[in-house]
DNA sequence: ATGAAGGTTCTAGCGGCTATAAGGTCAACC
DNA sequence: GGTTGACCTTATAGCCGCTAGAACCTTCAT
């Protein structure tokens, strides 16, 4: 049982950034805090994990959207899994086709950085390329 | 040698929306186009080759400004091929270093994945596992 | 008492568009 | 000549996930 904690301090622990925290709040992601009189935010171990879970879940880089969602259904033990399973599917499905994306851009550009070796634009197949 | 076309009929002619050809006015990658008595802007076959340049530039990932310093490059016979050349490395080692990391991402994705065959949040090792 | 290091709210900006509103123009048809 | 509908114009706001800045208040150590 430790003491409650500033949220500079738990910007800190989380390894986030104090203004990231208020924003999540404000985005609804993350309850309001509980405020000291002089309305500095408050928070306590349970938010720390909640905010750990959401550093996790961007991590898979899901959005905030999604972020909710998992957050939603963490909550609730009775949950069916298969909304989590579906989440974490449909961001793998992404990530793939993001890959493909991605492989076949390098190979483009690869064959673009082998293809030129002119001195000056007038000869740079790159810009011919680009140009055709 | 064609007649001048209107923003529409470029945009048709290069796959681009009339919109984002206004804005890359706006912002300087194209020159401001003549215009018609109403206003209308009026386009040639020289803007209509340089948008097909902008396009393939954009399909390479690169973002505006490197895209802007290519047309300048492009527009300068006697510039130096190196420019162009560090554009096209440097862009080709940012999509090196994504593809990495996606590369990463799908492999926990889909440990992930396989790693829940449960039925409710309770014993979903997915949300433990964000949990921890 | 003072100064530094924290906290607060609010607003605006990033990139690369996209959407909406409220209007002007043009060609075709009746 | 009047009307429709497709096109054009500008201006403004929104998308995502923060980030930066201004202007101010609080806390703590010296």
């Amino acid at each position: 049982m430790t003491s409650p904690i500033t949220i500079g301090q738990l910007a800190k622990a989380t390894d986030t950034k104090a203004v990231t925290i208020r924003y999540y709040e404000s985005v609804g992601l993350i309850a309001p805090a509980t405020r000291t009189q002089a309305g500095y935010r408050l928070y306590t171990e349970q938010e720390r994990d909640r905010l750990i879970f959401i550093k996790r879940a961007r991590h898979l880089g899901l959005n905030l959207d999604d972020v909710k969602a998992l957050l939603g259904l963490a909550d609730d033990n009775n949950a069916p899994c298969e909304q989590v399973d579906s989440i974490i599917h449909e961001q793998l499905e992404r990530v793939r086709s993001r890959l493909k994306d991605l492989q076949q851009l390098e190979q483009e550009l690869d064959r673009l950085e082998r293809c030129c070796q002119a001195d000056t634009v007038a000869d740079c197949k790159i810009i011919e390329s680009l140009s055709r």
